[in-house]
DNA sequence: ACCTCGTGAACAATCGATTTTTCATGACAC
DNA sequence: GTGTCATGAAAAATCGATTGTTCACGAGGT
C-alpha cells in the first residue's frame, strides 16, 4: 500500500500528455518557463487527481539541499534543555525545514550514530547544544561537514555561537539577595569543567564585589540534578556557620536543594533563603515556591536556528549572537526573604 | 568548505583506477563480489585518504530507504512525554536510524509542514504519539503515506498501537487509599475526551467497585498540567464534603494539586492524601515528596520504535503490543497516609 | 590450436526530480 | 516563397550511489 504505486512526476507528466520537464515546472510554479494555460491546467488537475507528492529524497539529489537541519542536544531529561529544544525545533520547522534529533552523548561516544547523522546530503546544518564542556571533538566532527552553529559554549570557538546573558543571571539574584539584607551568601555551582556555571558564578562574585563583599565569596560545586542539589546541601548543612542565602546555578539543581532542606526542617525563606536560575514550569511547585531570574531560553533556541539559516541561505552570517533582551529578570516567589538576623 | 570537494564514489573509483561499481561493493563489503585483496585494499585506502563519506541522499535514492524515523510528539513541556520521546529515540538510534522530530499539534494544523514531514522518500516510518483526542485526521493522513506506529492511543485503530497498562495504574493507586483506609477517594482526571484519562479512571472506579464502593466514585475534569489540577483543586476544596484523598491521573496535573493544597493550608497527607500516576524526577520535589505509580514510559517509547522496525523490515508485525511488564508499582513517598477519621 | 570456464572488473541502467539545451511549429516580414 | 522570430514543449544531462549484466583475460582441458 504505502510505497507501492506512489505516481511519480513521470506518470504525472504521462497522463498529462506532457514532459517531465514541464510538469516539474509547473507543480513548482517556475516563473521563466512559457506554458499554455490549458497545459498549465491539465498538469495540474492530473497531480491532484494522482495524488502526487514529490520525492525529497530525489528532490535533494539534485537540488543539493536536504530541508533538515540536525539538533543535537545535551540532558533532555531536564526541562531546561527541552525549552532550548523547543525554541530550536519551532523555529526550523517555521522556516520550511525539519529537524533531525540526536543526543550529544550517544554521537559522541557512537561514531556510526555519529556518522549516519552527518552522512553527506542529510542536513543542511547542525544546531549543537554545548556548555557541557568536553565535547570538542564532537563540534569538531560536525562542524567539519556541515555548517553549524553552537548554543552557550564556551567563549573561544571556531563556530558561529549563540549565548544568553548567564552573567547577568547570576548577577540578578545575587542583588535580589544583598538588597533583602544578606551578606553571607554561598553559590552552589554546576560541575567543576561546566562554563555556564562559570559564568553564572562570575555574575555572583561580581555581584558580592560590587557590595563590598569579596570576602565572603563562597561556591559549592554540585551538578545539573536534583541530587546535586542535595548533595551540595548537605554539605553546606554540616558546616558551623551556615551562609544565609543561597544562589542555585539552575532550577532542577534547586529542586533538590529545597527538598533536602525540607527534610532537614530547615525552614526557607526563615532561616536560610534561596533563589536559582530558570524558570520553568515546576518552580513554583517545588518545597517551596522557588523565586528564580528568567531566562530567554526559548529564544537561546530560536536565535541558534535563526543564525543556523542566514548562514545556510548565505545571507548575512554574524558569527556570533549574545541575547540581552530581554534581560534575565526576577520572579519573586516564597523562597526568599530577609536574613534571620534582620526578622528580630 | 563544506559541500564544495567532497569527494564522491566516483573520486574515490578514479583515484584507485577501478569502476565506481566494484568501489561500491568493496565499500559496502558486498560478499557476493570477487576482488583481488590488493584492490580492495586499493580502495580502501583510498577511500580514507581522500575522506570519503557516502552521500546519504543519493544512497536512499536508489534504495528506497532512507534510514530515518519520524517522531510525531505532543507536549514536549511535559517532562512524562519526553521519557516516551527518549525511549523511542534511543531505540531508533541504535538500530541505526536517524530521527525526525515534528510536533503533533503543528503538524495537524500546518499542512504545509506535514507534507514536508511525510515527503515522499524522506522517512521509513513514523512514530506517533497519540492519546490526546482529535486526532484521526493526522493519523490517517500520515498512516497513509508511510508505515506507523501509534503511541498510547484510543482502542479502535487501524494503525498498530502500543499501550501501557493505564487501567492497573489507576487501579493499583486507588488500592493503595483504600488499603490505607480511605473510602471517599476522588479522580483528578484528564481532559474530558482523553482516552488515557478515561483509562486510568476505569483502573480507579473498578478498584472501587471491588470494594463495593462503587456509589463514591467522584470525578472531577482537570487536564495535563499543573493549572488544571489546580482548578480542579480550589473546585474540591469549595465543597462541604471534601474527600480523604485523591487519585490524579498525571504527575504534572498533581503538582498543581499539590501547590494549591499548601497554597490552602491543607496539610498532606493529614487532611487529606495524594497520590499520582507517572514517577519523574520531580514528583519527588513537590511541595509534599509525591506517592507516585511508576509506569514504563521508556520502553512504551522504545515498543513502539521496536514494533516499527520490525514492520519495516517486513517482519513478523504483531498488530499491537500492550505493554504489562513491568507492571506498575506504587512508590511510596509523603503524600499518602491513613485518613483523618483513623488519625485520631 | 580450440573451446571452456573462472576470475576480476567494467558497463550501463536505475532511482525521481531538476535544469539546460534543443527542437518543432506557426506567424510574420521581406 | 524563403528567412526570422517567438512560442511551447520535448530531449537529454545531471545529482551520487547501487546492482544486474556483460566482458576481457588467462588457465586448464582435450
Amino acid at each position: 500500500m504505502y510505497p507501492r504505486g506512489h505516481p511519480t512526476l513521470r506518470d504525472v507528466a504521462n497522463e498529462a500528455g506532457v514532459s517531465p520537464a514541464i510538469a516539474s515546472r509547473v507543480l513548482n510554479e517556475d516563473p521563466k518557463v512559457r506554458v499554455r494555460d490549458d497545459t498549465r491546467e491539465r498538469i495540474r488537475s492530473v497531480a491532484t487527481a494522482l495524488g502526487y507528492v514529490p520525492h525529497s529524497v530525489a528532490r535533494s539529489l539534485r537540488g543539493a539541499r536536504s530541508g533538515a537541519i540536525g539538533l543535537v542536544m545535551h540532558g533532555l531529561d531536564s526541562p531546561i534543555n527541552v525549552d532550548v529544544l523547543a525554541g530550536a525545533q519551532s523555529r526550523c520547522t517555521r522556516a520550511g525545514y525539519v529537524t533531525l534529533l540526536a543526543e550529544a552523548e550517544e554521537l559522541a561516544e557512537n561514531d556510526s550514530q555519529l556518522r549516519a547523522f552527518v552522512a553527506r546530503g542529510r542536513l543542511d546544518g547542525v544546531i549543537l547544544h554545548s556548555g557541557y564542556g568536553q565535547e570538542d571533538r564532537l563540534v569538531e566532527a560536525i562542524s567539519s561537514s556541515v555548517p553549524a552553529v553552537l548554543m552557550n559554549a564556551d567563549d573561544e570557538q571556531q563556530v558561529p555561537t549563540v549565548r544568553i546573558d548567564d552573567a547577568a543571571a547570576g548577577t540578578v539574584a545575587t542583588e535580589h539577595l544583598l538588597g533583602l539584607g544578606h551578606d553571607t551568601i554561598t553559590f552552589v555551582a554546576g560541575p567543576q569543567r561546566s562554563q555556564t556555571s562559570d559564568r553564572r558564578q562570575s555574575g555572583y562574585q561580581e555581584a558580592l564585589e560590587r557590595a563590598g563583599l569579596d570576602r565572603h565569596v563562597d561556591v559549592v560545586h554540585g551538578g545539573w540534578w536534583p541530587e546535586d542539589g542535595a548533595a551540595a546541601t548537605r554539605e553546606i548543612l554540616q558546616r558551623e556557620r551556615m551562609p544565609t542565602a543561597l544562589v542555585v546555578v539552575n532550577a532542577v539543581t534547586a529542586s533538590g536543594v529545597l527538598s533536602t532542606l525540607r527534610d532537614a526542617s530547615v525552614r526557607v525563606p526563615e532561616e536560610i533563603s534561596v533563589v536559582t536560575i530558570h524558570d520553568s514550569w515546576f518552580v513554583e511547585h517545588l518545597a517551596v515556591a522557588l523565586s528564580a531570574v528568567r531566562l530567554p531560553l526559548h529564544q537561546l533556541g530560536s536565535a541558534a536556528a535563526e543564525l543556523l539559516i542566514e548562514a545556510i541561505d548565505g545571507r548575512t552570517s554574524k558569527n556570533d549572537v549574545f541575547i540581552t533582551e530581554p534581560a534575565p529578570e526576577l520572579v519573586l516567589r516564597r523562597s526568599t526573604g530577609p536574613p534571620p538576623s534582620l526578622l528580630g
